[in-house]
DNA sequence: CTGTTAGCGCTTTCAG
DNA sequence: CTGAAAGCGCTAACAG
């Protein structure tokens, strides 16, 4: 590898004259400049960015900690994250954790390890985080998904109580009297908050509402859904007039249970998701749902994090309302 | 932040025996050991991971590069592949050249430049390589995706000639005998080679077979796949009896004209995709599909690339056969 | 405008 | 077993 000094030795200058060029100082002529740049490109120099972090004590990267890669919804937002830093002038240095909390708190010191500039994090929902409140006074981070107990830890939320209310508010204005929640695993803070704005505006409304907790453990949303569907059904004895899943997986699951039952919807249910995946919007899906606003979750996420890098404010939190997205699983009154 | 030598001060040794300590090494005192391991428990000592790199030359980091993010295809290759490379030691540094050329080759020198040990590139389809054969003798890279033309790039690949003739002989053995292939890009090195298996496994087996080029240009696949299906109706003035579409995106966009069309999928058509993406299992969906071997295609990279790493051979060029997955959207000849 | 010097935090010889 | 010293590649004062 081609390094600073060999450019100078080439060139006949200092190193510290290569270093000034390559970061465009003005006090280098420019003759020494062209010159130094012939040889660089000559000779393929490529600076190392570890000796480079090191002596200024900032990388230029930022962390990224997801808790699964292979969920759209983290993908996505990683890259709308990736979008908006590259533009800010950072790099990404992505980690996931396999919903694996221990696995997430190493990574998220070998980040601080590798000297990040900043870190956003999404935590694994439910997780615990007492760790974190050490680490983060010693590098910027900012939380980003669901809103933390903790007052010192910066974060941006979705508001899911507020995503909850939208839920039931619009299915009382497609005409819905009787409602479920279905698939929520009550661990999760996210299926919580989503609950506790389901049960609180539907109570408000008037509407008939009950949640489904499942007596046994699936692990999968789409599973979830099936399942509290199926035992909605069978404890009641009758079909709701509404549903809202825990999540669009959740949401197929019900679907599938319709399929299976010979449910017709939205004519004779009325279905309602939440995240607006990738999928939600296929023609053969067309999910109504309520969406984070994932752009302007990021946007508050980078802008509270590089006041936060260049020492302004210690961050604090932010919630994001999300966005009512109606497609073809549920009919307002009067629009059949 | 606290550093060796702080640690070496106040537990009244030199910065080296606390190195010697951290790494392991027997030549420590176990007494020594464990005094310096409680000054680093107490004081939240964390190593600076650019000093090390910079003296051991290397950083345990390896670096990915794929086109789209946001494209489940590549989040769920990543994922397997952090997985992968998490059980061999190695940390990962991700980049989304975010289908552009100049972004993805400005990433990948800055991953050179942030010293990663090796890379694993998913190229965008259908780029220009050239520029990085130069940099693939500095740093171990190994291709992922597509078999490349250049000789002097290691690569693994799914076999898309392969795959385009898995895909019509399904339909031959489920009694098509007029088939299509729609919304191929014929810019894209994988589009080319899926239509070039298609075609040759056709006419081998004596099918009237047609490929659809679309006049205009659609970005999106679910567009092409959707115009390119009315294409060929308006075109041919008839249905085909089987479609393959260029991928399982695309061949939503035909499933959706279908619908408009009243065209039963698979009674009266049969369809199938490729690349299984995360939600053609979806029960609404359910699309028989031909599926790149990710576990063996990210299997295959990381043996290569760390075999490079360790200096055993310059890498070389492998394909893996992608595998079929029979679902809904078409029946067996005999299983109606 | 350019060279000299010191040092970022760590590892790794070489002595002892 | 431990300390001293050199150096990884680069930047940033300080001289000149």
């Amino acid at each position: 590898m081609v390094t600073i000094k060999d450019i100078a030795r080439a060139a006949g200058v200092h190193a510290s004259t290569v270093s000034r060029t390559l970061s465009g100082s003005p006090l280098v002529k420019d003759e020494t400049k062209r010159l130094i740049l012939d040889h660089c490109e000559k000779m393929g120099y490529m600076p190392n960015a570890l000796a480079r972090g090191l002596v200024q004590n900032r990388t230029q990267n930022l962390g990224m900690l997801v808790p699964d890669l292979s969920n759209p919804y983290y993908a996505e937002l990683m890259s709308i994250v990736g979008n908006a830093t590259k533009s800010i002038g950072y790099n990404m240095l992505w980690c996931n954790s396999f919903q694996d909390e221990e696995l997430e708190l190493k990574y998220f010191k070998l980040l601080i390890e590798n000297q990040v500039d900043g870190i956003i994090m999404h935590p694994i929902n439910g997780g615990r985080l007492e760790a974190y409140t050490r680490f983060v006074k010693n590098v910027p981070t900012v939380f980003i998904g669901d809103i933390l107990p903790q007052q010192a830890i910066a974060c941006v939320s979705t508001d899911n109580e507020k995503a909850g209310s939208l839920a039931v508010e619009h299915l009382y204005a497609c005409g819905c009297s009787s409602v479920a929640f279905i698939g929520a695993d009550l661990r999760k803070r996210a299926h919580n908050n989503r609950v506790k704005g389901f049960n609180s505006t539907a109570t408000l409304l008037g509407l008939d509402a009950s949640v489904v907790s499942l007596p046994e453990d699936y692990p999968s949303a789409m599973d979830r859904g099936y399942h509290g569907f199926r035992h909605y059904l069978k404890q009641y004895q009758r079909i709701p007039d509404g549903v809202v899943a825990v999540s669009d997986y959740g949401a197929i699951g019900v679907m599938k249970a319709c399929q299976e039952e010979g449910i017709a919807v939205p004519s004779a249910m009325q279905l309602i998701g939440f995240d607006n995946l990738d999928f939600s919007s296929l023609p053969n899906i067309n999910l109504t749902t309520v969406a984070p606003n994932k752009e302007s979750l990021v946007e508050k996420t980078t802008a509270m994090l590089s006041s936060m890098i260049d020492g302004h404010g210690p961050g604090g939190h932010e919630k994001v309302v999300p966005q009512l997205i109606v497609r073809s699983t549920t009919i307002k009154k009067g629009e059949l």
